[in-house]
DNA sequence: TATAAAAGGAAAAAATTTTTCCTTAGAAAG
DNA sequence: CTTTCTAAGGAAAAATTTTTTCCTTTTATA
């Protein structure tokens, strides 16, 4: 996987932002994972880095999602979580687990909305049980 | 707007809950102002009930959540804002003011998921820009 | 009215997130 | 490969947000 950290190194540079090891590894841990919150993200970089503050995470989070490098995504009944920005989708989240999912959804959403309101995008979360609960 | 307030009242007692001043007083506040937070509430409430805490309404938020009187709606970029629990719909959120607007969307999203996935319910949530501010 | 249980208020505690301050490390130039 | 500037890391403190505790008051019901 070192092409892949390269690839973030370049992505973090591009955006104006230094690569550091710790901003590596937090992508890294949300590329593996796809979708994951502060906490989780916190454990499993101290798995690699064991004096990392929390600090830095939150620091980082809050940074990379400035700069667009990251997404956040609010979740019923759980702490926000993250993900890197790619291209528009939308999210499955299981009720049981909490577990979030990429999904697809038709590029027009015929809404039609009163006079006056200028959508500019939209969203879309569907709530349910996933293959894993069932 | 005797009526509402006792409409209010039988709610929270069809709920199992106790009709209280200041249960009722934010369920008309959240009617009157449709979405609201935690510090909206707190404030308004308080020009009525001078001395009443924010844990009271913290607590009665939790507990009639829980109850399904209202519901939380989770904004980007904004804390959590509150509605009185209404026929299914969907939101608009003005990314200027932040104001919360109900929508309707149709019935039937067609979105397909995977295999396996088992969908309950699908929101909708459109960013944009309100009439307020154009 | 009397009574039991739930809710309110004040304060403290817990939890989450941000800031500060100093040290360290990344990027670019020489 | 050093020097230099600035951004980032770490530790601790502070600020913010939310929940809990504990005691008093109110609600619902008999």
């Amino acid at each position: 996987m070192e092409t892949r950290y390269m690839e973030y190194a370049n992505l973090l540079k591009q955006k104006e932002l230094k690569s550091t090891p710790q901003r590596v590894a937090m992508l890294g841990i949300l590329d593996r994972k796809g979708h994951a919150d502060i906490d989780y993200i916190y454990n499993e970089i101290k798995k690699d880095f064991v004096s990392i503050s929390l600090a830095t995470v939150y620091k980082n989070v809050n940074t990379m999602l400035g700069a667009g490098i990251i997404q956040e995504i609010k979740v019923p009944n759980q702490k926000s979580k993250y993900e890197i920005t790619k291209h528009k989708h939308s999210h499955f989240v299981c009720e049981k687990c909490g577990e979030v999912y990429d999904i697809d959804v038709p590029k027009k959403l015929d809404v039609e909305l009163p006079e006056g309101f200028e959508p500019k995008e939209a969203s879309v979360m569907i709530m349910g049980v996933c293959p894993s609960c069932k």
